[in-house]
DNA sequence: CTGAAAGCGCTAACAA
DNA sequence: TTGTTAGCGCTTTCAG
């Protein structure tokens, strides 16, 4: 209102500080900067350090600048700030399968710390190397980020050299890449865990179940878990039986037909070190229906802690998800700050969890199974099922109602793979 | 190189077709638009054609321009594209609790929609009231998205009021506010469809598990769910018990003490409806706790259908979380097209899918519980645990090594909550 | 402490 | 089909 009066030529929306925006079908006319400022009586500028917090404004001014905002309705705009500024403000994360529980977790620890930092951030989800492939061509190709947070993806040579050419910066968490900085999960630390407490309590045959290299995307955690189960196994003279290490598709189901094959075998596993806690899962059917009890007959250990490893009670090695993401998106916001990331690779630490899905090996000098804390047994069977096993001896287990699994009623929107997930905790 | 021959004055950067841009501590400098068509020897309207893929640029002269463009590794700025068209082809997504499985579902739903539509989708983690405030007013203030979508959060009428004035499109899904278009899930009907298969079933007296309405998010689900259980029980003339329904916080623990409770009670329910798939979890743990046998003593029923019910095998009302996302998605996408949103609410349809953890009510005309298909059983027990129970008899129960519970060892990081998680699959 | 002005890199309208 | 030009709305010198 009342500003432009010294300029020449017919006005613009512009020149009175509006402009025109279609939205949802009616036309709204939206306050710029320069509206604020006239109707403030200040210089753009001013109102710039205002919205910026910049000290430099007297009080009044500030008040003044501040008034004519709110009775405006003025927004100012991120995109015009950023052309300006230089940078986005915006960081992308590249997660594959969204909805992983261990993979959310570290999403969610990502957004965390770059909110906190000012960052808005951009998801990205994969879930097959088209899309991989899509997402990071379209982040190199066009300026959308400032940054790229990797979670738990391999990064083709290829690609990494589209991000170096486009110079775009990249941190990736639970994965590596040459000469780009990484929180890592030391997963090899996690595999000789897993293993050695298996080998504690007394265990020869252990068995191995984990993601197949294979998959198109690639993971690679499956294969340093399973250089650390090697390694421990060699520390113990144990040599490796290849048969007993099964790679698959990744899936509570898929991990339980793995286990199901595992244990049909003639001399099968009494533990099996699974490569996640989803897999576990997986493990934990498969003994179920091969009537093997746990952890008396088949001790498991799973990998991650995710939430329902707790609920089950499963054994297994706890990494840090949330602060890994929480982490790399630090060092990520770090290298945008131009402040120093080292070292280059940061490792982050794991931890055995005991719980009861692991107990010592059965003493195969016996026929019957331990009955109480003997052994030197460090936890004792809990379960009221284990008890009944344990009164009714080993002749009880023979599934006596078998033949009820194969009537299951079609059961509406559960279809073929219903009958294979038979574990449940009733 | 050789352009700008014709300009006056000393030349600028931008007159060179390069502006500085700092990062990663190094000095680099990116091309703009102008260099590009300087290289190509054209104008940067017609650069921008390309760029837009405008079928009104000759194959030639296109052909010439994306040679210049990778030639000088061109990377396009999204935010002085936005800044020009006047919009951020962004939109942003409000969600509660990123990690809950059905959230996430949700999230990744609307992320691919989005994603096919060509926006990017910030997604904003609200874990308490004064995040959401923070995310709803930094989305009101500042122009940063097109539009929000918001999923299972209720608004508050400032927010409400806020969204209306800062003009910003918003749709929300499984929740619904006025004048805002929403996809909703008939939660109503699936309160119904859950308690009308327990009372077919036989049960009489069914327990309600859900979230507490005071929670500060006031998710609104469990209401409506709830009402629909009270609707079912009325149709049937049977009076709500108010001692049968317990609502508190969200999560496994919290609804298995819930659970506990009613287990505890002299008139015990034969049936209890969660209100989420996560809370049947705590439902199924105090089961086993007060060594209830699943279906046969206690039936169980979820809601959302996650990954987790049918790996436990858990009767549940199956909601289609993914398409909701989706599908509210669109609507956002839509809106943001000016295309028409109609109708206002779009309710998604339910079903019911019947596993293992829902089973006849136990006749109570005899203490001794069936033994097979009897009762017209739609689903036999496939438990090789309730095998066992149902040889032994009811004297079997008693807890013989509950002692064992007490003693347990102190798990390394497994807390005071361990004890209480006590059902598994072993 | 404040104002003016020069960009930021792109799109789109207009003219040719 | 193509080039030119005027913005988009903000940040940031640089004077004052």
């Amino acid at each position: 209102m009342g500003c432009g009066g010294t300029l020449q030529g017919p006005l613009t929306e512009a020149d009175r500080g509006v402009v025109d925006v279609h939205e949802r079908g009616q036309r709204v006319e939206r306050a710029t900067i320069a509206a604020v400022a006239a109707a403030a009586g200040v210089g753009v500028g001013t109102v710039s350090r205002v919205l910026n917090d910049s000290p430099a404004v007297s009080p009044a001014t500030r008040e003044r600048v501040r008034a004519a905002i709110t009775a405006l309705g003025y927004r100012p705009s991120r995109l015009a700030a950023g052309l300006s500024r230089g940078n986005t403000r915006t960081i992308a994360i590249l997660v594959p399968f969204l909805t992983r529980p261990s993979v959310v977790a570290r999403l969610a620890g990502a957004i965390a710390e770059l909110d906190a930092a000012g960052y808005d951030t951009v998801v990205c989800n994969v879930e097959n190397a088209s899309q991989r492939d899509h997402h990071l061509i379209a982040l190199t190709e066009r300026h959308r980020a400032d940054g790229i947070l990797c979670i738990s993806l391999a990064l083709p040579r290829v690609h990494l050299e589209r991000l170096d050419r486009a110079e775009v910066p990249i941190v990736t968490v639970d994965t590596r890449a040459p000469r780009i900085p990484s929180t890592e999960i030391d997963d090899f630390a996690g595999g000789v865990l897993a293993t050695a407490h298996l080998l504690h309590l007394g265990h020869q045959r252990i068995g191995f179940i984990g993601d197949d290299r294979g998959s198109q995307l690639g993971f690679t955690s499956t294969r340093r878990r399973l250089r650390g189960y090697r390694q421990a196994l060699a520390t113990q003279g144990i040599s490796l039986d290849p048969e007993l290490v099964r790679l698959g598709p990744h899936g509570t189901e898929a991990a339980e037909s793995q286990a199901s094959a595992l244990l049909g075998r003639a001399t099968s596993p009494t533990a099996i070190f699974a490569a996640s806690d989803t897999q576990a899962l997986g493990v934990l059917a498969a003994a179920e229906q091969a009537r093997r009890a746990v952890p008396e007959e088949l001790s498991v250990v799973g990998y991650d802690d995710i939430e329902a490893a707790a609920q089950l009670r499963l054994t297994t090695v706890r990494q840090p998800l949330h602060e890994s993401g929480a982490r790399g998106a630090r060092r990520l916001v770090n290298i945008l700050h131009n402040q120093p990331v080292r070292p280059l690779r940061e490792i982050l630490a794991l931890e055995l969890v005991p719980r009861s899905s692991t107990g010592p090996a059965p003493d195969r000098t016996r026929s019957v199974r331990p009955t109480g804390p003997s052994l030197g047994m460090t936890k004792p069977p809990l379960r009221g099922h284990d008890v009944d096993l344990a009164r009714s001896g080993p002749e009880h287990r023979p599934a006596r109602n078998r033949p009820a699994l194969a009537t299951e009623p079609a059961l509406s929107g559960a279809g073929p793979g219903a009958v294979s997930r038979r574990f449940a905790p009733y």
